[in-house]
Order: C-alpha cells, then structure tokens, then sequence
DNA sequence: TAGGACATGTAATGCGTTACATGATTAT
DNA sequence: ATAATCATGTAACGCATTACATGTCCTA
C-alpha cells in the first residue's frame, strides 16, 4: 500500500490537529507551499480516499446550520505516518525556475542586459526572502508557541535562509560582472 | 503569440548550437534539468510547433543511411529569445521536494529520529553537490571553453553551491539538536 | 554479434491547476 | 446589504512522464 506524497501532508497536517479541508489547504499555504504545493482540487478527494482505507476517521462538526467535515488520524494513519518518516524511498526532488532558466542562456544578451537579468533575479529573491520571514516564519513561530512544534519553524527558517543565500549569491555574480566590464 | 517554457529552452539550445532533438535532451539532461526538466516526448513535438510557427528551420543530416533532424534558429526565432530574455514576465519558480516535506512533521518522531532523518537530508546535499560539481560544472567549463560562453557555467556553479549551503544549513541544524538533547 | 548509444516519434497515463458550482457565515 | 471568508466538491484542461514502437550505428 503505498500513497502519494500529498496524503503524508494529508496525514502530518491531521496530526498537527488541522483538521477539515479547506483548514489543510489554508495552513499548507501558508507553511508546505513553498517545497510542496498543493490545491483544493487534491486535497478533497485525496481525504475521501484517505477515508476508504481506513487511514483517517471523518465526523460531522455541525456549527449551526452549516455541516464541516472533521477528520482525524486513525491508528492505521498514525502507523502510516510514521512510517513514511523513518523510510529513506526517494522521490528526486524537482524544481522549475524560468529565472534560472534565462540566467543559463544570458550570453545572448550584451553585457550590460545580462547585469540587469541578475539583478532582476536578486531582486525577487529578496521578495521571496522578505514574505517567507513575515508571514511564513511568524506562522510557524506561533504553532510552535501554542503546540510545542519545532519543526515548522525550522522549515521555515530553512526557506527564508534559502532565498537569503540566493541574494548574497547574486550580489557576488554582480560585483564579478561588474569588475568584467 | 506566447510561447511555454520549454521552447526556449529549445531556442536558447538551438543557439548554442546544439541542432537535434536528442542532442537536446541530452545536453538538457547535464546542464538545465536541475531547474528545467524535460524529456523527449516534449522536445519533438515542441521542435515541430516552433517550426510550424517560423521560429526555426529545420533540414535533413544525412549521415550514411541515417537521417537526423538539424534545426537551427531563424531570425523570428532569435529574436523571439532576446525578447524573452530581456522580459520581466514572473512565472512564479516551482519546487517539490518529499524530503523537505518529511522534515516539516519531524515533530512526530522521537528525538533521535529527528537527527536521522536530518542526516538523510544532509547526505542528500551532499550526494547532488558532488554530482552537480563532478559532472554539471565540468560539463558547463568545456562550453565556456570551446563556445565562450560564461553563464552556463554559472548556473552549474549556483546549483553545487546551492546544494553546498544545504549541506551547511543542515549540518548546523543538526549541532542545534544535538544540543539540546 | 550483441549490447548500448543514437535518433525520432506516438500513445497512454497520471498529476495538478483553473474554472465552475453551490451555499452558509461573518465582518464592514 | 454586500463583500469576503468559510466550506465542499466536480469537471475540464493542460502539462509532463513512462511506456511503447522502430530502426541505425558503433564498440567491445
């Protein structure tokens, strides 16, 4: 029996107490969206699926008129998790960058273009930077506060960190640029 | 007339000189699949819509009883590449990664299974660092060599030492657990 | 002479996103 | 009141990978 990598967010989030839907998609993008993102569209069918074997329990949580599904971690599912954690299965990691793409065939530019392409770079970096420490770090600073999870927070440390490399990378290409010309 | 991703990775091959679908695949494999993967069942029919739409030629290559497809760029299709070279459309860059994704929840796991499993990440690191310095950069200095292209050897560099600052990163994260325990 | 690399394509399949559809609740 | 958010799903579409199919050339 062997699942998709979006049912372990599936199963991890459960057991972090996330616990409809539309609460796991909301949480995921605020936290696993940067290394696994994922949509409404998947997460639905894959809790169903999750349901039918056995893996997560479902209730109705009436709150009023409206009906919201609450799902938790069966002991099946807790097993699950687990396991996955400790297995060492690789699933090479994938990335798509149109940026990077550009920078890999720069010579096509003259040299004070192919500057501004790096700079363009750094600059998003530092987008990405700037929104992974304020809202992505904050998040995870406050679960960590509220259930004693350090995890989410050093994965977010990791991902600001990240861009934080890239923009001092770029900063370097420039000055070797610029000492060139 | 907006053109995927992938097509300029062909044009911008394409002007490197690299005239046949497999050969693009193959140079593709050693150099941008790190930020741009793809596979042949993309780049022949990709190869034929750029044709269709003028942006490159093609030509038979006889080779004893052998034919190969060279295709090289038109002026459309030259043009086609620096304007894309120089635009600012963002497609917002891409990554998915199940070890990352793993290290989120390591919360569930008992302590020193949490230093495991970031040995397994930092071991990972390691792996395509060797791989991307070894194969990748040397791959990227030949181009520089014999064509005088830099930027391909920038992006072999930026992805080793991207993999290098992963290794680092992690190798201080497992200090900080080790402390703590 | 056999296996691997060169070379080109198509078909089937799976995965993921966007758009569609619906309705309750809450905040302004 | 009305817009945004909460909440759950399905359908259509596009993109990408794997498998299939075929044949040549070169090297051990």
């Amino acid at each position: 029996m062997r699942l998709k990598s979006t049912a372990y967010l599936l199963l991890g989030m459960l057991r972090m107490g996330v616990s409809s839907g539309y609460a796991i998609k909301r949480t995921a993008d605020a936290s696993t969206h940067f290394f696994w993102p994922t949509s409404l569209a998947q997460v639905y069918p894959q809790l169903a699926e999750l349901e039918g074997r056995g893996l997560v329990s479902r209730r109705d949580d009436h709150h009023g008129a409206r009906v919201r599904s609450a799902y938790e971690l069966t002991s099946e599912g807790e097993a699950m998790l687990q396991t996955w954690l400790r297995s060492d299965r690789e699933v090479a990691p994938q990335m798509r960058d149109e940026g990077l793409l550009r920078m890999f065939f720069a010579d096509a530019l003259p040299e004070e273009e192919q500057l501004a392409l790096v700079g363009r770079l750094r600059r998003r970096a530092q987008r990405f930077e700037a929104v992974m420490r304020r809202e992505g770090l904050v998040a995870a600073k406050a679960v960590r506060e509220h259930q004693g999870l350090r995890f989410p927070e050093i994965a977010a440390r990791f991902g600001a960190d990240l861009w934080s490399f890239c923009d001092d990378w770029l900063a370097n290409l420039e000055s070797e640029l610029e000492a060139d010309a």
